[in-house]
DNA sequence: CGTCTTTGACCTGCGC
DNA sequence: GCGCAGGTCAAAGACG
């Protein structure tokens, strides 16, 4: 984890239909397929509702879209595609932000048991792998019927008189301690703390190991949300913030208290964007909608950035399209939300998509390749210890 | 007064 | 077992 930030590396292919890009060169070959530019309309006032909803599309629950949370007149959205290695590049235009879907390296606090899983599936999964492994349909299930994850026990133990005294050592001590599927976002912004969305109350800070800036940690003050969400600045690119994302939301998106986000669930099936099932399957949570860009109209944060987008699926988790559906399985990304026509539709992509999302979606086989990068490698991690 | 941040202490997991 | 680092708690303070 702490050694991700070297594996980013602002680059730039001189690409067609990309202004700028950041990605990793060492992605691992079995990461999910998907890559493209989206470039975000200059008249669209609302970018970053825009990408929220197209992150919404992607099963990214919808803190993600707040991110996008710029003032430019434009703004690209990429995700990585799978067997990456040349790049290099030109810083981003100014008016160019950029999204990068990558894996996170998972934390040394994955279970013993998750570490097995992620061995197994990641070795030979290819990007239109459709493994699974039993542990990421239970996780996703288990997700997804509203049982009880770690960290809503977490907040129900919070919320026991009796649990919340410093009786810590109690605390699940039996228990090996499971994480919720992680998100992390990279991304360039003055602000670390960036305006997702939804309200967040900071319980704690700890200086980061061989970096210069700290962590923050935050959890979703919504009751029985027990999202959290981490915040860091990159030591290699102060420019870059590093927000990790752990859990789903349970509720919609509030209006926070500065009123950016006034969002309303939509009716997903009279939208076409969506489709219940779909929805359903976002492990995520609730499915939250943005149905028009002006929701977001009076965002207020400045924020000059290229973003960085890294996906992290549950430690236990390996998901691929085919089982996304039935709403009890899902994953992160839901690949069969993700077209063309719903891109233009609800994202409004200037120009013809035909050079960008459409041939990006209709080539790479739209998002059902994404295949989240399960894996626990400590000697990897190590390494990257060694070299910060 | 309610909400949020700060911050030191504490807990947990992991590697040696 | 020990030390380290990540993660969490909760009291105290700040703020509107």
């Amino acid at each position: 984890m702490d050694g991700r930030e070297e594996e980013l590396k602002t680059t730039d292919r001189s690409n067609s239909m990309a202004n700028s890009a950041v990605f990793s060169d060492e992605i691992p070959t079995n990461f999910p397929s998907f890559s493209g530019i989206f470039d975000m309309p200059s008249s669209c006032e609302d970018q970053k509702g825009s990408l929220g909803g197209f992150m919404d599309l992607l099963g990214i629950p919808d803190y993600a879209p707040s991110l996008f949370d710029f003032p430019q007149t434009t703004s690209s959205l990429m995700m990585m595609p799978p067997h990456h290695n040349q790049q290099r590049s030109l810083p981003a235009p100014a008016s160019t932000s950029t999204v990068v879907a990558m894996p996170e390296r998972e934390s040394a606090t994955t279970t013993n048991t998750t570490s097995e899983v992620l061995n197994s599936s990641t070795a030979p999964t290819t990007p239109n792998s459709s493994s699974i492994s039993s542990s990421s349909n239970e996780a996703a299930a288990n997700n997804n019927e509203g049982q009880m994850t770690k960290v809503q026990e977490e907040e129900a133990d919070e919320q026991d008189p009796e649990k919340t005294q410093k009786q810590l050592k109690p605390k699940k001590k039996n228990q090996k301690r499971q994480r919720e599927p992680r998100f992390a976002f990279m991304t360039k912004s003055e602000v670390d703390n960036l305006d997702d969305g939804y309200r967040w109350r900071k319980y704690g800070q700890k200086a980061v190991k061989n970096s210069p800036y700290p962590r923050s940690y935050y959890r979703c003050t919504t009751a029985g949300c027990g999202v959290k969400k981490r915040v860091e600045r990159s030591s290699d690119d102060p420019s870059t913030v590093v927000t990790t994302y752990e859990g789903q939301h349970t509720h919609p998106s509030p209006i926070t208290p500065r009123g950016t986000m006034g969002i309303a669930p939509l009716p997903h099936q009279s939208t076409g964007f969506i489709s219940a099932a779909e929805a359903s399957s976002n492990p995520f949570g609730v499915q939250q909608f943005l149905p028009h860009h002006h929701h977001y109209q009076q965002q207020q944060q400045q924020q000059q950035q290229q973003y960085a987008y890294m996906y992290q699926s549950s430690p236990s988790l390996n998901i691929s399209s085919s089982t996304y559906g039935g709403g009890a399985g899902g994953g992160p990304f839901n690949p069969s939300s993700f077209s063309t026509s719903l891109l233009q539709e609800r994202y409004n992509f200037e120009g013809p998509p035909s050079s960008s999302a459409t041939n990006f979606l209709r080539d790479h086989g739209l998002l059902q390749d994404i295949v989240p990068q399960i894996r626990k490698e400590p000697k990897e991690e190590d390494h990257h210890h060694q070299h910060q």
